[in-house]
DNA sequence: TGCACCCCAGAGAACGATCTCTGGCGCCAA
DNA sequence: TTGGCGCCAGAGATCGTTCTCTGGGGTGCA
């Protein structure tokens, strides 16, 4: 009934348990024979390494934590959250390393920083998209590195670890793509004004916008939501309602927005183009699919991964990498 | 830099090794002056105990793993998933267990069985709709308990641990909204021949409407996708042209049959009426919004989670909960 | 043939928490 | 005053693996 040790697997190939460990280790310096009858062995004990013994010799834990908002994971917007967690889960799966979940949500306990102090993980990624402000401050004097997953409010140190798309970038990708199409009457439904990539986008909207010679047009903020983005939609048209261009800082809000378009009797895209930001899965379901910014997420979460794992291992790596948007034309712009 | 260790603690606080443990472990028994220096100590040093010594000694692991297909995380089907994900985590969350994410969908290897032999978990709860078949045999087998979210297709022990909803009285509800609403000439698009829960809603369906005396019309299959469901709405339309009332499955093919239906011209509902079966978020975003036979994913997971729990504490516990279906009336029917 | 060096197997220690066992002290009763 | 009992703190052992150190044997060269 109980588990075969390293002692059984020895006993069995009648040598000591040093050399099994050797063996087992992926042994060179061994002598053939008692190479050969100490994987027998194990092979037929079905022998697998005690991880809590490993791990308290002094190697690592083998996993690291992913800390995720959990009640926003089957929610509308989770599929920005799983695409990233799927990228993060297989970059950790490629490296031999397991994903323990922690809620960032539950309440407000300090069990994630009790937790990452037990040593039963070597990092944390932390994929957030409406950050929880008591939980940043603690991951931030963490005793284990944290990749963050897009950049967080707070102040982090310089060699901190963050994965973020080109944000200015796509803001620009935006812009162009509208301009391309003919519209003139442009207007923006941006994100939280105090987050760091809504900002950017906004940004790489007017420089475009600036380099092309194009007036800006209004501006009007939402929080990444569908309903806010109808409701950001319905302010821009009672302000000036001969809009003909709208970028979305979001797939989300870009929904939101055109629902009310739509309601409100004009037709998507002929009598206006909408761009979104992200490209979830509700872009390709919506009426008419979105034509949008794709952040590539689960790469985002499979480069968090191998930046946080080669840190672990004390590998010299970029900490801050940006990757790429790109556009995504479908048929609403 | 080297976090502090009980000994490190009981140094600090003037007592010993064990007298420092038997504090922390909730010390009864102890002299109150040194409970509260062991206390003071621990606090100001940022002591946690170091999992994997405790773990060694002898205890639990405190970790259960959730086998999950990452492939199916971020698509159209994940919210499925993700709210069984959700509830599996919050229950062990409330139990003080961490949950461990393994992918069941990465390659053939038998990392998933070795793992589960490392002792570095004290159970596992598997989420698959799409089985694995060479992964269910291995499970099986699996040295630590099993929990299955839904029925799967292998041949379990009588003491598995499984999870499931009440598929035949979900079958009987959608057939009984169907009649009351005055539908007679009805269609099931049901799942795949070969599972359980699928048949279960066939024979529910089948058991209401012969007791009302109604005619159970045709039956298509489909694979619970969206594309699925609207083949399978398009080959009944093909048979039988003057159907009013369709059950299908699943929420996704319940959509993908409206989109059929809606682009052959006919109005939902007030041609054809549509139940569902799951309600995911695609429910309430579908137009018309869905109405659907609820299955209370997200306390599936839950009650996944506490079952096993108690089984690892060796507790006696229902070990086939089943949980009940419900009727959610939105304007499909 | 003898000496030295190298290679490889085994014994021992260490990781850190927890449980058992022992011993000392204090109190109560005879 | 002494013996006995009970309570509580500390020393030691233990979990299973891995790493270091030591010793023995074999081989090669002089």
């Amino acid at each position: 009934m109980t588990r075969p040790t390293l002692v059984d697997v020895a006993r069995a190939a009648g040598v000591s348990r040093a050399t099994a460990a050797r063996v087992l280790a992926g042994g060179t310096n061994v002598d053939v024979r008692m190479s050969a009858a100490v994987a027998v062995a194990a092979e037929q004990l079905g022998y697998e390494a005690n991880s809590a013994a490993r791990m308290l010799r002094g190697g690592r834990a083998g996993a690291i934590a992913l800390i995720v908002a959990f009640n926003e994971l089957d929610s509308l917007g989770g599929t920005f959250f799983t695409s990233v967690l799927k990228g993060a889960a297989k970059g950790l799966y490629d490296a031999e390393v397991q994903p323990v979940l922690l809620p960032a949500d539950q309440d407000g306990s300090d069990r994630i920083p009790r937790f990452l102090r037990s040593r039963a993980v070597d990092g944390a990624i932390i994929i957030l998209q409406h950050e929880i402000t008591h939980l940043a401050q603690a991951l931030v004097a963490s005793p284990v590195p944290i990749a963050w997953v897009g950049r967080p409010r707070v102040e982090l140190a310089a060699d901190a670890i963050v994965v973020d798309s080109d944000n200015y970038g796509g803001g620009r990708l935006a812009a162009r793509a509208l301009v391309e199409s003919g519209r003139r009457r442009l207007a923006m439904i941006a994100g939280p004004r105090d987050m760091g990539p809504a900002r950017d986008r906004i940004r790489g909207w007017r420089d475009e916008l600036a380099d092309l010679g194009i007036d800006r047009g209004p501006l009007a903020h939402g929080e990444f939501t569908l309903e806010s983005g109808s409701v950001a939609m319905a302010r821009l048209l009672d302000g000036q309602g001969d809009l003909d261009g709208i970028f979305a800082s979001s797939d989300l809000m870009a929904n939101g927005a055109m629902r009310v378009l739509q309601s409100s009797g004009r037709r998507v895209p002929s009598d206006v183009s909408v761009v979104g930001f992200d490209d979830v899965v509700i872009a390709t379901t919506s009426d008419p699919p979105l034509t949008t910014i794709r952040q590539p997420l689960e790469d985002m979460g499979r480069v968090a991964a191998e930046t946080l794992v080669a840190v672990v291992q004390q590998h010299e790596v970029d900490r801050q990498p940006i990757l790429p948007t790109t556009l995504v034309r479908r048929q609403s712009a």
